[in-house]
DNA sequence: GCAGTCAGCTTTGCATTGCAAACTGATCCT
DNA sequence: AGGATCAGTTTGCAATGCAAAGCTGACTGC
């Protein structure tokens, strides 16, 4: 037990998970925007029962990290905000989920105790 | 207020995921734990890139939770202060794997499961 | 043997985050 | 017209997460 690699900081999975992204509220967002194209305000604040003061504060972290486009308009005479993900949310979803599952082979491999 | 349609309570996998357990440090550290039956505070700390002072209160937090059992003692003449899963930890951590397993799914499939 | 140093955590202090209640402003109902 | 309801935003506050400072005992030089 000599060789510490010291210029490899942290391997670890959980090192490389954003924490814009995994929180568990926006990773929900995230998730419900990827599998719409273009999500409505109102949806997703029923589709994860969160308050919309909740949900609106979690949609300006994502927008203020260029996570997803926020677009507001009216539909017939309602105002309406809608939400897509970008380019880059996208790329993060990704990468959370590719990381995630880094973690998970490792938790499912190396148990003492291991029943599936 | 209205008693709306709230039979769904909610189906979403995000919403089945526990903080305490979801939180980025604290999956490290229980993924730590499940793959080595016994960690040293010290090797976590190293392992997963943290100060002494977040780790030591990550794991307060666990074991408060009942989820890691902490054991404190000497090896040799050095204080010491090891960690294991209980058995309400190992089943928190499967219970998160299996949500984000759902979770991981919903992404890849990507399906347009549409609103209105 | 007692100052100084180091290992191994804990506690403290503070900035950030996350939540829901309160508020704003527009539309719908009667 | 006056109240109820919808669609979000802002505010106020409690909880969380982080690193720096602090504490306790062991070993080292003198």
């Amino acid at each position: 037990m000599t060789a510490e690699q010291s210029d490899q900081p942290d391997q670890h999975p959980v090192n490389a998970l954003d924490d814009v992204v995994h929180q568990r509220v926006r990773l929900g967002i995230l998730t419900v925007a990827h599998q719409a194209r273009r999500v409505e305000f109102g949806f997703l604040r029923t589709a994860l029962d969160l308050t919309a003061g909740n949900l609106s504060q979690h949609l300006s972290v994502l927008e203020k990290a260029g996570l997803v486009h926020i677009e507001k308009g009216y539909e017939g005479k309602r105002p309406r905000t809608w939400l897509t993900l970008t380019p880059a949310g996208d790329r993060a979803l990704r990468e959370e989920v590719a990381q995630l599952k880094r973690l998970i082979q490792q938790i499912e491999q190396g148990g003492s105790d291991a029943q599936a």
